[in-house]
DNA sequence: TTGATCATGTCCGAAAACCGCTAGTTTCTG
DNA sequence: CAGAAACTAGCGGTTTTCGGACATGATCAA
C-alpha cells in the first residue's frame, strides 16, 4: 500500500515523482507546501517502472520533443476535483483556458473560484496541465510551483506567433508583481 | 458495486435483507428510519445466494430451531462501530449485557453512551444481536425496530426459568412507557 | 488601468448538537 | 422508612453545522 517516490532535476527545479502500483500519483514541486497534497508512506524507489517512464517523458517535454503524455494516472480527490482535473487534461498543448471557462464547461458557471481551489490541489503538476489555466483578465494569478515556473511552462508551449505576443505581455505583468 | 435486496415477512414484521458480493450487508426493519443505515444503489434480487441463506436461517431462528447464525457479514462502519459490533457478536444466545459492560469490555469504561449510539447504527439487526443489550437498570431503553420487537426477540431467546420472571417484569415496564 | 467590493462553490477544521447511558441525587408514594 | 420515578451532570463517538480560506469574476468608482 506504500507509495514509491523519486526526486529528479528539471529546468524548473527539483521534482518529486510519486507512484502507486496503479499509476502515477503525483508530481510535486521542490518547494511545495506539505499540506497541498497529502500522501502517506513514501518509500524511495528509483527503479519503479512508472517513475522511470514519467522521467523519460518529462525530459522529452522539456526538450521540446513531446506535446502529450501517455502515462496511467492514479489521482485521488473528491468528485468535483476529479471533474476539474479531467477537464484540465482536455486542454491541448499550447492553448489556455480561464477558470470561468472551465467552470461553465462543468455546468457550474459560478464555480470559477471553486475551480481555482481544485486546480491548486492538483497533485500531478505539468502532466495535468494546471498551468494552462489563467485568470479571465489574462493574468497568471497563481501557481503552486511559483508564477515564474508557470510562465516558463507556458512559454515552452508557445507555438504560433498569434499567441506569442499575448503571452509575453502576460508574463511581463506576472513577473512584475 | 450495487447491492442486492429482498423483502421478507417475519413474526416481527417485514424485513429488508441487503447483500453485496462479499456478504450480508444489512437487515433493516420495515419501519426503519432511512437515515439510520444509509445504503446506495439497491437492486431487487430474490435469488441472491446470501439472501436466500439468510432467509433460511432467520426462519429457523424464529421457529426456535437455531441459536447461532453462520453467515458472512459485510459491515461498513467506523473503527469504533466495528469494535462494538464485534463485541455484540460475542454475546451468546439467551444472555444479555448492559451498555456499560460492553464499554468496559472495550477498554473505555466511560463510553457507554457511545456504545449505545454505535448500537443504534448496527445495520444487521437480529443476527448481530443488538437486542441483547439493555440498560444497567434492566430496562430495555431503546431499539430501532421498536421496544415491542426487542421484548419479542428476548422472550424468544429465554431458556432457563431463572431469567423468565425477570424478563417478563422488564417487558411490562417497557411496554407501559 | 487599478483597486475595493461582493457573490459565488468547494473543502477543511473546529465547535456544537445528538444519542438506544449511568451513577448519584431528590421527590414522591405507600 | 424502603423503593420507585424524576431529575441532573458528565461521559465518548459520530454527525451536523458553521465560518473561513481560496490559483475567480463581474461591477463600480476614482
Amino acid at each position: 500500500m506504500s507509495l514509491a517516490y523519486k526526486i529528479i532535476e528539471s529546468p524548473v527545479g527539483k521534482l518529486k515523482l510519486v507512484a502507486s502500483d496503479k499509476g502515477l500519483v503525483a508530481i510535486l514541486w521542490g518547494n511545495d507546501k506539505p499540506r497541498r497534497v497529502h500522501l502517506s508512506e513514501l518509500v524511495e524507489n528509483k527503479q519503479h517502472p512508472v517513475l522511470l517512464k514519467t522521467e523519460r517523458q518529462l525530459a522529452e517535454y522539456f526538450a521540446g520533443k513531446r506535446k502529450e503524455f501517455s502515462i496511467t494516472l492514479d489521482m485521488r480527490g473528491t468528485r468535483f476535483q476529479n471533474d476539474v482535473w479531467d477537464a484540465l487534461l482536455a486542454i491541448p498543448f499550447g492553448e489556455t483556458r480561464t477558470y470561468g471557462q472551465l467552470a461553465k464547461q462543468l455546468g457550474k458557471p459560478q464555480a470559477s473560484r471553486a475551480v481555482g481551489a481544485a486546480n491548486g490541489k492538483n497533485p500531478v503538476s505539468i502532466i495535468v496541465p494546471c498551468h494552462r489555466v489563467i485568470g479571465s483578465s489574462g493574468k497568471l494569478t497563481g501557481f503552486a510551483g511559483g508564477l515564474e515556473t508557470k510562465a516558463h511552462l507556458l512559454s515552452l508551449e508557445e507555438k504560433g506567433p498569434k499567441t506569442s505576443r499575448k503571452l509575453s505581455l502576460q508574463r511581463g505583468n506576472a513577473l512584475g508583481a
